[in-house]
DNA sequence: GGTATTTGACCTAG
DNA sequence: CTAGGTCAAATACC
């Protein structure tokens, strides 16, 4: 059940990879149409699995995330898979009682995809910079409420390096895969204490009245409740090789 | 007017 | 010093 939501969130997720060039490669209204029905359906499809997954963790049968979350120390994947060159960096923490040194918490949860957006929250792309051994830089990003929300979770976008299987030496583009790691929590989301709601109508979909909601909402609009990293990580990583 | 991104400067742990 | 993380001015996009 939970795991065919996945199922079909990672092929929606596949079929909009290759057709998704090609739509913006036309100034036709109804390739904008299909893009934006893209984002409709990933956005009810995370909703759904939203609620799926609150029911689950409420009724303690916790969905069992197929990746780890990972603290500071060792990056420990369940299924490591592919060898990604992973790197999970620790500061020094020099937090005694009389030194208050609040210089970044490194607490991280890293996981790779090759869509490294469609996490449920908003970024603001603060920085870029070029990692010694790699070939693709490192973007940094920071919650959007930073400033009105005092959310001060981050997160690291960076292409992984992987051979074309065409032998070619770029990949194809929409096939790349992004190692992305989030750093802190979000403490935007202000409802968040009481989140968990009887599944009736969580799902706002107007399913009864939707004759007429064409552009309709995007996907941060529907997803509210509930860590989308944490539900895209687990069905990501089911699929990684 | 507003907000987002880009990008070199700046900072700091090691 | 260097490498990597952040700032902020310039720029881009509405
Ligand atoms: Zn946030």
């Amino acid at each position: 059940m939970m795991e065919a939501m996945r199922l079909q969130q990672e092929l929606v997720m596949q079929l909009r990879a290759p057709v998704l060039p090609l739509l913006h490669n036309v100034d036709h209204r109804p390739a904008e149409l299909a893009v934006q029905l893209f984002n409709d359906v990933i956005g009810c499809n995370i909703s759904v699995i939203s609620t799926l997954n609150g029911c689950l963790i409420r009724s303690g049968a916790g969905g069992s995330p197929a990746i780890e979350l990972v603290d500071d120390k060792s990056l420990v994947r369940k299924n490591n898979s592919t060898n990604t060159g992973q790197r999970s960096e620790d500061q020094g923490k020099r937090n005694s009682v009389g030194q208050k040194r609040r210089r970044n918490d490194k607490r991280s949860r890293s996981l790779v995809t090759h869509v490294p957006h469609y996490d449920g929250h908003e970024w603001r792309k603060y920085g870029q910079k070029n990692i010694n051994g790699w070939q693709h830089p490192r973007s940094y990003y920071r919650c959007t409420y930073r400033s009105e929300r005092r959310c001060l979770a981050t997160k690291t976008v960076q292409q992984q390096e992987q051979n074309d299987s065409t032998g070619n030496g770029t990949v194809t583009e929409e096939i790349a895969k992004y190692s992305v790691v989030y750093y802190g929590d979000h403490t935007c989301k202000d409802h968040g204490i009481n989140t968990v709601q009887p599944p009736h109508q969580l799902v706002n979909m107007d399913v009864q009245g939707a004759e007429m909601v064409q552009t309709t909402t995007n996907i941060e609009e529907i997803e509210e409740d509930f860590d989308l990293p944490a539900l895209l990580e687990g069905f990501d990583s089911s699929f990684i090789n």
